[in-house]
DNA sequence: ATGAAAGCGCTAACAG
DNA sequence: CTGTTAGCGCTTTCAT
């Protein structure tokens, strides 16, 4: 009990081979009747395109490679969620690769020339790699697109996180804050993503624009997880002069903040204001006020890009900044007055 | 500057291209200094197999399809992750397809055979079909492990939802509690997992071994999400006797239910009790008593089992029940002297 | 518009 | 232990 093969189809339509392929895709230069009738014969026959041969002839492998620290965290997996269902909807397989820590990472880069050729194109989210190591990314040999960050070569899917993290900062400003902390990335450099520096750089620059010094004091490391936030809260509260509103560079670090505050029976906005980022599902239950960027529309994006890239196409742009706005919550209010 | 072929290396290492094809693969029957300079040629000329044609040749496709409602649900990614380390060791590719909605689970199942064809075999995350659906999913033709659920024909990795729900119970009966609410999952059966229902059978269990009613009221919906922990709790309080304890069944929806408590100024665990399920990184922070299950264990076990029956060897067990144990922390605590 | 035929690059008998 | 020879099932010129 084979699967039947194209030959199967020919025979039963009494055609060739090759009309069979054309007519099952819809390729030009095949009579209508003639279409029909090994439509009819492929149904018959419940006949289904080997994809392994399809692709050894075609040179086509009808797969999409996902460059990706994957699993696990938020922001990728929204973004491949989002890409998914465009790239499922033009015919395509997902193929996924994890570059999370520095062994997986190296061990892409090991086996890049057997990745490169097994996908027709690829997505590279939240990679940052510069010098050899984009050198030898782009011996993928195949289109891509990158999520979170411009490569230079590759078209691009990012938000203005500068402008954003001034636009964060800003608002606490307008609440009448003037002493602003920071709860940021990692010091760890060595998988370092331009991203931190970017928002921090965007909290300078909202303060400098107010007239406020960007006091180094004010910057603490929270590794973007949830008690990095609870640290870094514990860290810029022991000092001197403590901050009367936190950026917090992540929703989940905003919690830990949160939750740091609460145990220290700080009461939030009242006593302290407390600004997130991403808009992650759980800010609206806990009221907090953040930046809120589209994850879901980036994915979709940055597929889209992609398919028209591996149509052949000349993309409209290359370079797509997605917008990132403002929600206010319950987390942040007027500065306490002294 | 095309890829190197078998015939290159062939002829550059003096040998036929099925000895390069053997030594390549570390088959019997190759001399050592044979394989030696077959390597080395290989080496030299940057050879690498083509996937396609090996697929093609071999029948076999070295990838893994991961059926699941993928992307965006805790628990899916990370069984997802689990099991990619151990299949990508093993190197399969891992091919990903979405069942989360109606639509896309019959999407799947009109593209099953299609699918089947270019896997080895499938990791089934979350799916809970039943007669003809289960039917449907064996045209899959390929050898399968279930996770989350025993299906009946494949192995299959799961817990016992309702011991863990039980002992939930239990350790709330314990501290003293005899109202205990449950806020469990959806009435909408169109979809419909066993798990709540399970779960709200060792409920029940429990209560009755304590000889305890188990009172329909003090039963609401959650839907598996932090509003519906909200939701349900303010739904248990608004009742004639409401509850001094409440298990919810997913860590998320103890959360919702945490939240909705503080926003009314009940005391936890002063007042009242709260105990969710998953062991979620978010339990710790906020001090929620659960569940715990080792998620990525599960993942990694099915897909050792999966590679085993790949192998063509038989696996020792074909039910794997993985343990779930309580976590003691700050949100249960005795039940409230009236 | 259709068919014949030559691959795509590898694996797997089979023979030696 | 090694080489020869068929395929695997499809796509794609090139004729007609």
């Amino acid at each position: 009990m084979r699967h039947p093969t194209i030959e199967d189809v020919a025979r039963t339509a009494g055609v060739s081979v090759a009309t069979v392929s054309r007519a099952l895709r819809d390729l030009p230069n095949v009579a209508v009747s003639t279409r029909d009738r090994v439509l009819t014969a492929a149904r018959e026959l419940d006949y289904e395109i080997d994809p392994q041969a399809s692709r050894l002839a075609s040179g086509r492998t009808m797969t999409i490679g996902l460059i990706a620290p994957l699993f696990g965290t938020w922001y990728v997996d929204r973004v491949v969620n989002g890409a998914e269902s465009v790239l499922a909807d033009a015919g395509y397989d997902l193929l996924i690769t994890s570059t999370r820590t520095r062994e997986s990472l190296s061990s892409f880069f090991d086996r890049i020339r057997s990745f490169g050729r097994r996908i027709d194109g690829a997505l590279v989210i939240d990679l940052y790699v510069h010098g050899a190591d984009l050198a030898r990314l782009e011996t993928l040999g195949v289109p891509a697109v990158t999520v979170g960050e411009d490569l230079g070569p590759y078209p691009s899917i990012t938000i203005d996180n500068r402008r954003a993290g001034a636009e964060a900062t800003r608002h606490l400003i307008d609440l009448g804050h003037r002493r602003i902390g920071l709860i940021g990335g990692s010091a760890d450099s060595s998988f370092s993503s331009p991203v931190p520096e970017r928002r921090e750089q965007g909290w300078r620059d909202a303060l400098e624009t107010a007239g406020l010094p960007a006091d180094p004091g004010l910057v603490v490391e929270g590794e973007f997880v949830v008690d990095g936030g609870e640290r870094g809260l514990a860290r810029l509260l022991s000092a001197d002069d403590p901050p009367t509103a936190i950026f917090c560079m992540s929703d989940y670090m905003a919690l830990g903040a949160l939750i740091e505050a609460r145990r220290r029976g700080i009461e939030v906005p009242r006593d302290l204001s407390i600004v997130g980022f991403d808009d992650h599902e759980l800010s609206r239950p806990f009221g907090i006020t953040t930046m809120r960027q589209d994850v879901d529309t980036i994915g979709t994006t940055a597929a889209t890009v992609l398919n028209t890239l591996l149509c052949g196409d000349t993309p409209a742009v290359t370079q797509t900044v997605h917008d990132v706005t403002l929600v206010k919550r319950e987390s942040t209010g007027p500065a306490p007055v002294r």
